[in-house]
DNA sequence: CTGAAAGCGCTTACAG
DNA sequence: CTGAAAGCGCTTACAG
């Protein structure tokens, strides 16, 4: 369309420098003169002059990009963490590639493959499964990376994560303490941290605090919404219906909650549910959604911090974040016909 | 941390090439024989190579990424246009490189600086404002551009937009048949196209059927939660207060809810409400909201498609998608009260 | 502080 | 169908 795209020897020659001088000037390197940084500077303006960032990793083998890699872009957990990562990386002066694995492992593998033919400087995922093939490949080649939200069995990089544990136990005290026996929970893939550990959290505490151990109680769904309203449809129609439901994400909060508005219960007093992650219309529902809330914003921020140190060859501790609960109305109130003082 | 990584000619000496041959082979290039393509796929598996897609790029002027420019990546409107988008762009094996505004001019410009200098095969961008400087030099190098949810007045690029006038329409018309009068519009900024097209699409709307005309009805939000519950209070405070509020995106919507419910109004019997953008649960709210529906998707396929055309050359047409009303409870049931028969 | 030269890892006419 | 050679646009020792 335009002409040939304009490079270094062009500003050089305007400039009347060599490029090496020009390029000593545009990378800060302090050995220039000032005659020479303010000539280039016009130069640059002049033509409005963009360094090729290919050309530029080629030889420095630095690209200032970083790869993030979702699980799902549409769960507003994830969106809230690309918003919070970019952010944080933007100000360090590196620039984000988003790859969004749609909770599938070829598409995960498809992006990671990408990254590392992209030559990123170093990668924060939130990984689907074990250890993927692409997973391997990215370390091997000793590409930094970091874990976010997610580890996975066995491969020891730097995390950032949730302690998800103490607000499940708080979740569940506070619904046995309401009287509940029967709680329904629907669980995250058990291919993901996440998805196991709330579990584990979630079968500790309801033998603490004397819960059934029912294991039709548990319902494994795939943290998407579809299979949250199938999985309320399921503990909803067991012989022993239970009187409480517990989500391991907010989508699958939301299509339990679908499910339950369309059966006609009334939330909060037929039945009570909370979701993990909080989310701001939670609190806007009719009843306000009782939720296990976690600092996304600080998720993000420290995510970056741990890829930077681990790019500048450090090796940095893993980040625990903490959850807690939020307790609203949809998680009712005491009820005496359930045999609570 | 591992050796240096390896390269086409380690490839080509593997297969007993050389590295010419092997590039085709990796390229596709028909003008290669069988044994070739397959010692040279066998030592690509044995080595596991990634060609290094910054050479590939400085050489061959390709880059396969593709840049998409949005103008908060937390509102769902455009964490579902990302999805879409991103999908539509591997299926066509282009990688996207995602840029958040964050509804902000300078890092919107920050982004495209980044595109330009990435040299992205091609730019999606939902814009912010009147051609900030980033966009005129983005175009002026020729680089395949096309606008998605909004346009910019003075820059011809294809773009594909929703027909925002026949749901606004649809809506007021609901509002006049149900008896109101006064209906509050929480507007989007007037910096943006969509902005101005919805406005300018309610205020006839309002003329045409009858509805008061009053400009204190109107709030001028930013397409952000907090602009609507600012929205929502400043209007129901004024001497004449409106029966209905209508607000121009979905984050604006819920910081009215939020309003509105802590005024403690009865919504779809004290205050009507509509949103615009139909988001999954909205129609999970109690009562489920009207909106005005657009399709996500078909704008995130159409925007990649047109790309690929503009990037082939061509001059394709604009797309203009349909939006339409979906009546639910928050927009009430006829009220004789209110002066309808 | 500066410039000439080499080279990062590919691809692509060119000649065969 | 194949290979030798040049070159994409930068950066970086090296020598001065």
């Amino acid at each position: 369309m335009t002409g040939p795209s304009i490079t270094i020897k062009d500003v050089a020659a305007l400039a009347g420098v060599s490029p090496a001088t020009a390029s000593r000037v545009l990378s800060g390197n302090p050995a220039t003169s000032a005659e020479s940084r303010q000539r280039v500077a016009a130069a640059v303006a002049q033509l409005d002059f963009h360094p090729n960032a290919q050309a530029r990793a080629l030889r420095s083998t630095k690209t200032n990009v970083i790869g993030l890699l979702l699980s799902d872009v549409r769960n507003p957990f994830f969106a809230d963490l690309a918003h919070a990562a970019e952010q944080a990386a933007l100000a360090e002066g590196l620039v984000t590639l988003l790859g969004n694995a749609n909770e599938s492992i070829p598409q995960q593998d498809r992006y990671l493959e990408t990254f590392i033919s992209q030559r990123v400087d170093g990668v924060i995922a939130a990984p689907q499964g074990e250890g993927s093939s692409s997973l391997h490949a990215l370390l091997e080649r000793g590409i930094p990376t970091v874990f976010v939200d997610r580890t996975v069995n066995g491969i020891d990089v730097p995390s950032v994560t949730t302690d998800s544990d103490s607000g499940i136990r708080q979740a569940v005290e506070h619904l046995a303490r309401l009287g509940h026996e029967r709680v329904g929970y629907i669980a995250g893939p058990q291919t993901t941290s996440t998805g196991r550990d709330r579990l584990k959290s979630f079968s500790r505490a309801a033998r603490d605090f004397g819960l059934s151990s029912d294991p039709a109680l548990t319902y494994f769904g795939d943290f998407q919404s579809a299979s949250g309203s199938a999985g309320a449809h399921h503990l909803l129609g067991l012989a022993q219906p239970p009187t409480a439901l517990l989500a391991a994400d907010s989508p699958m909060a939301v299509g339990a909650l679908a499910t339950l508005n369309r059966k006609g219960l009334r939330i909060g007093r037929d039945i009570a549910l909370i979701a993990f992650d909080d989310i701001e219309w939670f609190s806007l529902l009719d009843p306000p959604l009782t939720v296990i809330s976690h600092d996304v914003e600080a998720m993000g921020r420290a995510a970056v911090g741990l890829l930077l140190e681990v790019i500048d060859g450090r090796k940095p501790e893993s980040v625990v974040l903490p959850s807690e609960l939020i307790v609203r109305a949809s998680s009712g109130t005491p009820d005496p016909s359930l045999g609570q003082p």
